[in-house]
RNA sequence: CGGGACGUGGCGCAGCCUGGUAGCGCACCUGCUUUGGGAGCAGGGGGUCGGGAGUUCAAAUCUCCCCGUCCCGACCA
């Protein structure tokens, strides 16, 4: 029987195909608070499938964690100039706190790099403190115009580093090194998010930094998301809290320091990647729960419910994260239906007429294709077929990315482009007149490659290649 | 913050123009029958209509102010 969609199709309204997919996965709620965001169980698991990869990365990369007050004095904003013009617009501040004015008023971190950098100071006396790196996972807040959830929050966790270098060169190789090594390496091999890394213009730069590196997405709408970035801050904030050291020949120097954060954005772009008019859909290695064993209905001796959890066991056994369906008193269709919202990667279909065989029912989230298997194989093959799903996914979103990116020469062909994509334009063809005329119809330079897909050192280095779309 | 749309049980909506204190679908609860792709029947519970002020004998319906949500724009992880 044909009933209508469950959500609205994603041609038809995209943002409202959003929202739906957040309710009905049952993902995230609005907070009582304009902006700010309850995150619902199920997003949260992913996310902490998410602060789980994203911090081994950043443990290899060297960094350690720690963790700095949520409180800051509204004076250390104003200590680096273009960080409180940057910053001012969008902070909460307390004035008032144990029943009165407060002598100082303290802002809620929007960043950290100000209190971070008071601490640096301290901490860093020698070139063999050097570097410094660290990394604290945190709430922050924004007091954002436009809020979206997951994508635009006043308040949003992330992770942010914040290391300290001997040299530019040192700071330099660091910032790239987290860019690839931690958030390329991430979104790519765990998300299955494809990702444009580049360097940002002038004018899209963080409040404060010398340069900008950035990881760009593609969502199914064809609009940007700016997934993670990296930032050189140069001597700016060193100069600004004093973060220097004493070299190998007795001399003081100034540090030079970078900060890197992704934060729980990345949900909406694991969300706008990968989820169709079906729901959600994860991929197995960042999905909380990889596997729903359903139990199809029960027999009158409950053997199929008993055949079920002892599946689900033996699943689990196996190294995958399952979860067993065994509410059989709820119609069949309505569980599939519902675990396709959350987009669980595999489904095991088990009843009394597959039993009867010694098989039970595999089903993709991704192709939804269906593959009768034998009991005895099926550890095996549903860890196989979870590999395949992630390279399916990213494959497929990698030809979406690809399909809607084109090469173009002109200013007009881009914003034509950059209607339903990513347009690839030479940077001094578009020049400022070019941004100008982009940024009318809410085009912008998402980031610089050079014309081989690398990072440009520098904003005008010659062949360097724009990348403009619209974005989130 | 500027422009637009909207706010009625958990969700989606009707009612508002032509004032007379609330209705539908889904969801929820109970029972029975069902269960291999959003089950059926029967019986139930839940809202004072975003908030405040006003007009009126009477306001979900009219007026004003405020708040919130969504979309577009400027700002942004």
């Amino acid at each position: 029987m044909a009933k209508a969609p469950i959500i609205t199709p994603q041609a038809e309204d995209f943002p409202r195909w959003y929202q739906d997919v957040l309710n009905k996965a049952e993902l995230a709620d609005n907070g009582p608070v304009r902006g700010t965001m309850v995150i619902r169980p199920y997003a949260y698991a992913i996310w902490e499938r998410m602060v789980a990869e994203v911090d081994r990365r950043i443990k290899e990369a060297g960094a350690e964690n720690a963790y700095f007050p949520l409180f800051i004095p509204e004076s250390y904003l104003q200590r680096e100039a273009e960080h409180v013009e940057g910053f001012s617009p969008e902070l909460a501040v307390v004035t008032h706190g144990g029943g009165k004015d407060l002598e100082e008023p303290v802002v809620v971190r929007p960043t950290s790099e100000t209190v971070i950098g008071e601490y640096m100071s301290k901490w860093i006396q020698s070139y063999r403190d050097l570097p410094l790196l660290l990394n604290q996972w945190a709430n922050v807040v924004r007091w954002e115009l436009r809020p979206r959830l997951f994508l635009r929050t006043s308040e949003f966790l992330w992770q942010e580093g914040h290391c300290a270098h001997a040299s530019q060169h040192d700071a330099a190789v660091y910032a790239e090194r987290i860019l690839r090594d931690v958030y390329e390496d991430f979104m790519v091999n765990e998300l299955a998010i494809p990702v444009f890394t580049g360097r940002k213009i002038p004018q899209e730069r963080f409040a404060g930094a010398l340069n900008t590196l950035t990881c760009e997405a593609m969502m199914r709408d064809g609009k940007a998301l700016q997934m993670g970035t990296s930032h050189e801050l140069g001597q700016n904030f060193a100069r600004a809290f004093d973060i220097g050291y004493q070299d190998e020949n007795g001399g003081r120097q100034l540090c030079w320091t970078t900060s890197w954060g992704v934060s729980t954005r990345m949900m909406g772009g694991l969300i706008m990647s990968h989820g169709d008019d079906r729901g959600l859909a994860v991929p197995p290695r960042i999905a909380a729960t990889q596997v729903v064993v359903i139990l199809v209905k029960d027999d009158d001796q409950g053997s199929a419910g008993d055949a079920a959890r002892r599946i689900g066991a033996e699943l689990t056994e196996a190294g995958i994260r399952v979860r067993v369906d065994d509410q059989a008193s709820t119609p069949f269709g309505r569980r599939a239906t519902d675990w396709e919202l959350k987009g669980v990667p595999v489904r095991v279909e088990v009843g009394p007429r597959d039993l009867a065989d010694g098989q039970v029912v595999l089903v993709r989230r991704d192709s939804g294709e269906k593959t009768p298997v034998d009991i005895a194989a099926l550890s095996v093959t549903a860890a196989n077929m979870l590999v395949t799903i992630q390279d399916a996914m990213l494959d497929a979103a990698t030809q979406r990315r690809d399909s809607a990116t084109v090469d173009v020469m002109t200013v007009a062909e881009a914003a034509d482009a950059a209607a339903t994509g990513y347009a690839r334009i030479p940077f001094d063809r578009l020049g400022e007149s070019g941004i100008e005329e982009l940024g009318r119809t809410a085009v912008t330079v998402r980031c610089l490659q050079t014309a081989d897909g690398g990072l440009p050192s520098t904003d005008d280095a010659p062949g360097t290649v724009a990348l403009v779309a619209r974005s989130y």
